[in-house]
DNA sequence: GAAATTTGACCAAG
DNA sequence: CTTGGTCAAATTTC
């Protein structure tokens, strides 16, 4: 594929920005193969996911700009602003499809069933969650989970209004737990991206569903060690992996989460699987400095 | 027995 | 009146 003359500003974002990732992963892939710092290690890591998380956002919002022609989806958002302005914090669809019936909906935060209605031209019906803590910490976050009609391994996933108590319990941005009973598993939750900050509200009404390459790397990074929250830079590394973004700016997002088929999840992470990874990232940086 | 879920009732908005 | 969201009593689970 050549690259067109006039190649649009958010392409060449993109793909400096992949150029950055993909020059960050060799600088880490020489760096384990001849160990130095694994401080460097963690820094680099958090780079990369960085960059990537940065084209992707670029590109879901090109995608978004380019489907601007299609009105529904606009008068939509429009209309849902409208009507529930005094809840818009964060709308996050996410679909995830884990075979585990819903109960595996885990984001790393305690939600309690508050109730469950029938939608009516929604075959499934739709749970209202709010969070565990909201009488303790006086946590207002509420999320509403439907499985979707269309693909019943799928749940979609709406979040108003964001987790304030565990902003109370940590002076750090980044939102992740990992549950005691449940160690191996990262939860990665809705975080903010330092660019999306800067655009239009009405620019955030995306929609994720096809973008293929997120789901890709989110799954591609599932991988966790229970201490991680004691590592700083693991914390960053975390905050990056942020699937959701707008966690202030009231803006609704969109993600697709998928059925962790090829990737466990629940898998022990070893070097082994940081470095196919790695190599998961350099091989998709490779396709793309060809294009 | 405490905590979580279920489910019908209630309420506000359109 | 219909619909979506919440409440709260009843029930279930641990």
């Amino acid at each position: 594929m050549v690259m067109k003359e006039e190649m649009l500003m958010e392409e060449k974002l993109v793909i400096n920005e992949l150029e950055q990732g993909k020059e960050l992963a060799n600088q880490l892939m020489n760096n384990l193969k001849f160990p130095s710092s694994s401080e460097l290690d963690m820094s680099l890591i958090s780079g990369i996911l960085r960059s990537y998380e940065n084209a992707i956002v670029m590109l879901s919002l090109d995608q978004k700009t380019l489907k601007r022609s299609s009105p529904e989806r606009i008068d939509q958002s429009n209309k849902k602003r409208r009507t529930s302005e005094k809840k818009m914090s964060e709308k996050v669809k996410i679909c995830v499809g884990t075979g585990q019936e819903g109960t595996s909906l885990d984001d790393g935060y305690c939600w309690r069933k508050y109730g469950q209605k029938v939608i009516h031209g929604s075959k499934n019906p739709r749970g209202y969650y709010r969070c565990t803590h909201r009488f303790t910490r006086g946590c207002l976050a509420v999320k509403q989970v439907q499985k979707s009609d269309a693909d019943p391994s799928c749940y979609e996933v709406k979040y108003l209004e964001s987790h304030t108590c565990k902003a109370n319990l940590s002076t750090t941005k980044f939102s992740v737990s990992v549950p005691k009973d449940e160690p191996k598993r990262v939860h990665v939750t809705e975080q903010s991206v330092d660019i999306i900050k800067h655009m239009k509200s009405e620019e955030m009404m995306l929609n994720l569903d096809d973008l293929e390459n997120k789901k890709d790397i989110f799954r591609t990074f599932s991988f966790s060690y229970p201490e991680t929250e004691n590592i700083p830079e693991w914390k960053n590394l975390m905050d990056n992996l942020s699937p959701t973004t707008t966690s202030e700016s009231g803006i609704t997002n969109e993600l697709l989460y998928t059925s962790s088929s090829s990737v466990s999840v629940a898998n022990s992470p070893t070097a082994d699987s940081c470095f196919s990874s790695l190599e998961s990232i350099l091989d998709l940086s490779h396709v793309w400095s060809l294009m």
